[in-house]
DNA sequence: ATGGTTATTGGAACCGGTTCCATAATTTGA
DNA sequence: TCAAATTATGGAACCGGTTCCAATAACCAT
């Protein structure tokens, strides 16, 4: 019905008979061999050209044993954190002839299992998976199928898997211990769910040991990780009385943009009246009002790397290497300095 | 190397062997076929277990000659505007055993026909792209190959391609003429870029038409699609003596955010001296302050639907129905209604 | 008991490039 | 001029599931 002539797909050996040269002719310039002459291949080129044929990805992937094809699960699309990380990725893989697969996992360890053996099943030949923390299942399978693994947004894998990201805890404490040397001893420190995500765990966890090291006095809130939830905790912030504390510490700039609309809608001038210290560097965070003093992420960085990384296994064999990235603190406008009083 | 032991990858025929099942038995049970005795694909179930058995996803995909992939081509994953609508389509193929992949384009007719081409090698059956103009060649390409695609975001495709969106044009003339409704008959309007994005010229040519026919008065400022363009196209416009108008629309929310930014920087109150109004409908619009009033793009319907129409295309050879989606316009509080002074 | 199901399974052909080995043609070297 | 390279090309085997058709066995009703 598609194809009223009694046209069959054509193949390589439609080719071949078409062009008179043999099927072997035909894949190595299909594959830019060097041994085929410059005659042949213009021909040939030609009548591929004319004959308006595509090469099958399944057979080539099944005679190379090669898909070209690597997979990632992530929590979600909807956190530009993630989006801008995969674009990374993406932007290098591209180059290499490497096609990004891409599965959600909403942050559950059973929900990445199964997403992880979807996208094997589906050609992957190397994963991306966000955090330290996997289950068994997925550690054993990727184990027994030797299937080549990434950890990123940590600087630790689990169970040998390579990582390649940042020391959460590390900058969870630098952050708190910069709000110190500002003269920040009391600080409320917002953050995401922590529940299934080991990197909220970590990033808190530094900021205890901060606080514990540095004489700080802290308290924890726990809110949805959005614009929502961070103005909700700002809000239950400020109706506390007296104020709890100098300064405000969010774990995700999302949620510190919802602070700092709260602070607005309450009439809070910050820093004048409230410190605040965020976590990622979006975009918008070098433009608020005032600007935002945070922790930039290397999160391309950290996807180029994640790229080359899974590439060079399995183009060349090398071994994935744990690697650390470093992470700054952008000083801007929204922490004020206490000695200065 | 890898496999000390002479163990040579196995298959189905080896599984065959060690059962004294044949291999059609085999793949009868891998595929849950209802014709296999209860005992038997027990057997066959767990020789698969112990062996540690994955089937090969090329030769899999060769003999049903379906790959169930479908892949995605958009200007960039950095705007969350396309993360959130790749998250819903990948949830939705998700459900029935498809994988998303994706390419970027930045934008460029050539880089995207590229990645369209390099995304089909790569083994997608269907694509899915951004906004109704794309090259010639691309056109003729999945013409020729007889390959399912669909223009997103946009109501109308271009050369018979289908399309699943919204009519940008007629929205843009919307939002403009519910600012005329609340009395503002001068608005400055900032987009981004509109080289290259239909969607951009679209909403202009809808704002102008609506000028047009309302008469009203308007400024174009075009600007760098992020934060910091909306935040200077602003300060450009707080500049000029006297204010050139009492509204500014911004054809996208993340402009919005800017100008809110840089409205707060010159203290210029929102929407008491200055109304605004945006494009998206972000997830921060709901929370900033003033509550930013915008047009609420369905996106993730817009996600859902193309999946849904790709995959019927696919399993049931269902034609792909151009769809246009409805948008409402979000009334909050960034809009003055200037008829009641 | 007999013709005719129904339930299972075997097995080979097939999907469509790739690649290795053999063959042939042309060139280089001494 | 003859052997040794070097350059092109043919062609078959192969990658590893899937599927269709034939075959066997067990079962049923007449």
């Amino acid at each position: 019905m598609e194809e009223p002539s009694g046209t069959k797909k054509l193949g390589v050996r439609a080719l071949a008979k078409m062009t008179g040269y043999s099927t072997g002719t035909i894949s190595r310039v299909l594959n830019n061999s060097a041994l085929v002459n410059k005659e042949t291949r213009r021909q040939v080129l030609e009548a591929i050209e004319k004959a308006g044929y595509t090469r099958n990805p399944a057979a080539r992937a099944l005679a190379t044993q090669r898909t070209k094809t690597i997979g990632a699960v992530v929590p979600t699309l909807a956190h530009s954190i993630f989006a801008r990380f995969l674009n990374a990725i993406e932007q290098e893989l591209a180059g290499q002839g490497y096609a990004l697969v891409i599965a959600t996992s909403g942050g559950d360890a059973d929900a990445e299992e199964r997403r992880a053996r979807e996208l094997i099943d589906l050609g992957a030949e190397g994963l991306i998976l966000s955090g330290a923390e996997h289950n068994a299942a997925l550690l054993e399978f990727l184990a027994a199928g030797n299937i080549p693994a990434i950890c990123t947004s940590v600087c630790e894998g689990q169970n040998g898997l390579p990582a390649i990201g940042y020391d959460n805890a590390a900058l969870g404490e630098k952050a708190l211990r910069f709000l110190v040397t500002r003269g920040h001893e009391n600080v409320c420190v917002i953050h995401g769910p922590a529940e299934n995500n080991d990197r909220t765990q970590l990033r808190i966890a530094g900021v205890l040991a901060g606080a514990r090291g540095a004489g700080a006095e802290i308290r924890l809130y726990e809110t949805s990780l959005d614009v929502a939830g961070g103005a909700s905790s700002a809000a239950h912030i400020f109706a506390s009385q007296p104020q709890p504390a100098s300064a405000i510490l969010c774990l995700s700039d999302v949620l510190a943009l919802g602070v700092l609309f709260e602070a607005g809608r309450h009439g809070i001038a910050v820093p004048e009246d409230l410190s605040l210290m965020g976590f990622d560097d979006l975009d918008w965070a070098a433009h608020s009002v005032p600007p935002l003093t945070t922790i930039r992420l290397p999160t391309a960085r950290m996807g180029t790397n994640v790229a080359k990384a899974l590439m060079g296994r399995l183009d060349a064999a090398k071994e994935i290497e744990t690697l650390r990235l470093e992470a700054e603190i952008v000083e801007r406008e929204s922490v004020a300095d206490l000695r200065n009083r």
